[in-house]
DNA sequence: TACGTGCGATCTGTGTGCAATACTCATCAC
DNA sequence: GTGATGAGTATTGCACACAGATCGCACGTA
């Protein structure tokens, strides 16, 4: 049930039902979501350590403040660990990894929910990486940025531009050019970044 | 109060008083520790997250496994992080870090408490950097390795070897060569993962 | 003898209650 | 009019209680 909790109070925390610095009070949230305090305060605890929220002691628990150069922060992160990720994957693994990349960028070209697809894009480059715990600290972190992809993702249309960087990235990786592939990836993360901060 | 019991449930599982894959009694465990099942659960939610135990659902909470293939997979991420965070500090800060990082070289060669010493000097090292989540990253992921070290920590004296590649990193770090020192820091934690191989 | 089955004990997962602390708002002094 | 103070309320943090699930073991059967 800590899953379900977790994954629910991230939703409203990504897409604004929680907006930043709120505090969480346990027994309305608890009765809202049909469930005791209990379960409920060990998903607020998961997620403080995940950094989306903050627990205050003694006050409960806020939802994190939200700081244009906190994405500063994480969007280099979240390149850096996923350009790790590339480099601990397997040559085999990596071989087969552009078609199946290229496949989601086909996909992307049809799709609605462009971030959902970005999303799965993303996932795709890191999935073959078998460093559990580099995997982990990814998944950890990319909820962090979302945040601040959904708040700023708005009129401007970056799907075309981020696609093509993608197939440039696949490209790169078939010609077995891993550190080009992973410079790609940073300026991938760096220009998404600079869409943010125009905003 | 979490905070404490973190502290002493990651005490006893490094130090080897909870082996790997041992089934925590909550009930056992808290009268132990003198509290209730309620905040003993969230700090051992709180362990799961970080991957020092694994919540087996309806089984409660077991100590991770022991795996040294692991090890091998948290000393290069350890390592890269650490490189990281030095990319990502500032150029001023860097400037003060050598010094500082000597002195603590210069305090372990008289202390008696080695592997302490080595984490001081690692904190410091990171210390400066300016991103907070690739902080909080490291802290979560140390422990896990920690145990591993302790584990097989035992007859060789590596601790003078390890002390010239730290004096080694802070003089590439001094020489402003910064792709040096990380080679070197990753080699320093490469070789410490090789002393663990061998036992 | 080996294997499947059923029962009892144990433990986890969740719900509820209570004390301590933090917050709100009205009152009072300056 | 503004800031401090205190009582009342709300909320958290912890302890306890109960239901469901799991595990171990004995028993029965092939």
């Amino acid at each position: 049930m800590r899953g379900e909790l977790i994954e629910e109070i991230t939703a409203r925390v990504l897409d604004g039902r929680f907006p930043a610095d709120t505090r969480i009070n346990e027994v309305r949230l608890a009765s809202e979501l049909g469930v005791s305090r209990t379960p409920l305060r060990e998903a607020l605890i998961g997620l403080a350590d995940r950094g989306l929220l903050v627990a205050a002691p003694g006050r409960g628990f806020l939802v994190a403040p939200f700081d244009p150069q906190e994405a500063r922060r994480l969007y280099p992160l979240v390149a850096e660990l996923e350009a790790l990720a590339l480099r601990w994957t397997s040559p085999l693994e990596l071989a087969s990894l552009p078609d199946a990349l290229d496949r989601i960028s086909d996909e992307i070209a049809d799709s609605c929910d462009l971030p959902a697809a970005d999303d799965r894009w993303h996932a795709m480059l890191t999935s073959r990486c078998d460093n559990p715990h580099l995997l982990r600290l990814i998944e950890q972190t990319k909820p962090l940025l979302k945040r601040y992809e959904t708040a700023y993702f708005g009129g401007r249309d970056r799907a075309a531009e981020s696609v093509a960087e993608h197939r440039e990235i696949a490209a790169a990786l078939r010609a077995d050019d891993l550190p080009g592939a992973s410079a790609l990836l940073v300026r991938n993360w760096v220009k998404a970044l600079a869409y943010l901060k125009g905003s």
